[in-house]
DNA sequence: CTTGGAAAGTCAACAAGGCTGACGTAAATT
DNA sequence: AATTTACGTCAGCCTTGTTGACTTTCCAAG
């Protein structure tokens, strides 16, 4: 909350209907962009953007169990299930099961698994960092306020959760 | 590719894999909750986030044509149509054939159709708002750089011209 | 004036990826 | 022993995307 403010108005044009507007349909065309290259990659497999979704978050945290997946994910365990199924079956990801809890299985990416994540997270870390080397640090610190005051408390939980995880 | 910037890289730290990693993931969450209040609005009616989207840029740039709101859409004219149709049928929208020429249909909201408009864009606004004031406008500025930065080109211009002409 | 092609609409068929509901099984917990 | 939890699976449905083929309308160039 810094900047000026100094009285009815001024210092608050950034909040105006217009620039809220700007910034809603800048998300839609930029949700375009962040998606397309692994969209691109991802056509002609068997694969889809829900299986880039699964794989990236069990690399991100490899062990992780089915139902904390789907937490991550929000989606049901029917659909997610589907997903699992056929990264299982053709040996992208493999399914342990718990040692202490022996319902529970870990997920693991196998070697194909973690080849097909770094061709998939390559290509759209590369359009991130273009963006992230266009915009600056200063930008990038801000980009990433926004995007975080945007989401759902439930949602924030789980990216902070990542986030010091995996740094 | 792999994490590097170690020489010269003081300053350059956020541009590591790691931070690109929390920048998608913080996309991936933020956009989930860009989107939850109109999906939760549209629940129960009988439309969509596909509607969503026809109706927020004919509201945008009214009279604007079916091929023109394709191009911005991105989708196949099949798909929109279908889109189209039912906002038509039950009264949302208007199609006004062209006056210059009669092939094109010339798009507008009709009082029902600025009326969920409406309720669907204070809706995301309001979240939008929140995140910003919440933010400041030093973080909102470097929001929209790095979004932008991370258009297609094409879509990038899209953008473009509806910001130039909506300011 | 004819004709080529653009703009729009429509039908059919299909796929991905969401959803709900119901049911089953193994393992942990009470 | 009974209940709850974690997971898997079958069946069916919806939305929203896709291709391909075809028609109608109509502008504009030859």
């Amino acid at each position: 909350m810094a900047q000026g403010n100094a009285a009815g108005g001024e210092g608050l044009l950034y909040l105006t209907d217009e620039q809220l507007r700007k910034g809603i349909e800048a998300m839609f065309f930029a949700y375009r962009g962040f998606t397309a290259d692994p969209d691109r990659i991802l056509e002609g497999m068997d694969y889809g953007r829900a299986h880039h979704r699964a794989i990236h978050f069990i690399h991100r945290s490899p062990g992780t169990t089915v139902s904390n997946l789907l937490s991550i994910l929000g989606v049901t365990k029917q659909s997610l299930n589907r997903v699992l199924r056929t990264l299982i079956d053709e040996g992208l990801v493999e399914a342990r099961v718990g040692k202490q809890d022996k319902r529970e299985r870990h997920l693991h990416l196998t070697e194909k698994g973690q080849a097909l994540e770094r061709t998939l997270s390559d290509a759209q870390r590369a359009r991130m960092r273009a963006a992230y080397r266009a915009a600056g640090p200063v930008a990038v610190q801000g980009f990433r306020t926004v995007l975080e005051a945007m989401m759902d408390p439930e949602m924030r939980r789980q990216y902070q959760r990542l986030k010091d995880g995996g740094a």
